[in-house]
DNA sequence: AGACCATATATCGATCCTATATATGCCCCA
DNA sequence: TGGGGCATATATAGGATCGATATATGGTCT
């Protein structure tokens, strides 16, 4: 899905500047499932007024440049509506995290332990920022946002109940191993 | 985290070709939570090469393209622990699906409906798939898998406890907005 | 006073993905 | 027995996207 696409879906929310629909992607009805940055955002905003899907409006300001005020036009949210037929392309999940984390045995015990202590800290931050945004108005907001917040709490729980199995292990491997890794490993028994 | 990296992750197991090291990213280890494409594996591997933290074999066969089998060098084992050492980047999930949901109401019903059979059917594969895979062979590897069943099964159970919010609304807005979004609604009752 | 953040647009360079090219053997189904 | 599709395996061109930076100023915090 393009950030074109994702453009047209925040202006069908309201009319907004470009600065307005990246925070939309951080605080907003897309927080915590989409992300897009100004080096796409402004671009598809171009591209989406040369097509015709939207429309500018400029504000002049003094000390910062002139607001730019994009809104859908008829033919845009028409074209928003017929992209949304389309199939959704898989959810995509992406976490260096567990990266890590598959490799704790290369590491001391107490940077795991950090590492999860500090995982759960931002899930608790991004739980706090869903219970202090605005009321959901539309079913679809309010759904996704409580799936939200119930992946949150669920990941949260994982962690406290199972973090043990990784911070009380004894073997350390951390020697390179003579062939390749699978072969032989070396732990303080040895 | 750099493609890089995750190369000598893929390589700290076993060695391998790059072909495997892009499956090892669908069914392997880091399944269901990291992705790379061949556009940037292949690159990677090179790099690696020239930087003398992985070495390189050539197996030759009939039919294929001869295979490079690459392995870490002592050198690449140590980088790879020094950037384990890293602070990892916070996790990003990107979801079209929930995308799209936001915007039930402008949605028919059935295709909401067909949405969720959809992503209930891919959860309950990925499962599957995770229930298939072979034993872990370390605590690390073990956290990760049955922390990705437990936000599977989470996100099943949410699903299925809370569609009816989606499908059993009435009001539909199909309408373009006079001046925007916000607004303006229509529904039956108007 | 000074540091930093919010506002606001814009772009360059680096990174990364998508799609495709190439080549062949195998399995399945008709 | 033929054909389609899939698995194996490397490689790259082109396009999409991100991260960092530039610019400018007023407000808040210390």
């Amino acid at each position: 899905m393009h950030v074109t696409t994702l453009c047209l879906g925040a202006l069908a929310f309201d009319e907004a500047t470009g600065y307005e629909i990246k925070k939309m992607f951080e605080d907003g009805p897309f927080g915590h499932f989409l992300e897009a940055s100004y080096g796409s955002i402004y671009p598809a905003l171009t591209k989406l007024t040369e097509e015709g899907l939207v429309q500018c409006r400029v504000e002049t300001q003094s000390g910062r440049p002139d607001k730019k005020i994009y809104a859908l036009t008829e033919k845009g949210w028409l074209e928003f509506r017929s992209r949304l037929q389309e199939p959704p392309a898989a959810d995509r999940y992406r976490s260096e995290f567990l990266f890590v984390l598959t490799f704790a045995h290369l590491l001391p015990r107490d940077q795991v332990a950090g590492l999860v202590d500090e995982k759960l800290g931002e899930l608790e931050a991004a739980l706090n920022l869903i219970d202090c945004s605005d009321e959901p108005d539309s079913p679809g907001k309010r759904f996704v946002r409580d799936y939200g917040r119930h992946m949150y709490q669920s990941s949260i729980a994982f962690l406290e109940e199972n973090r043990h199995w990784l911070e009380n292990v004894d073997s350390h491997e951390l020697s390179f191993p003579d062939q390749h890794g699978a072969e032989r490993t070396l732990s303080p028994n040895d």
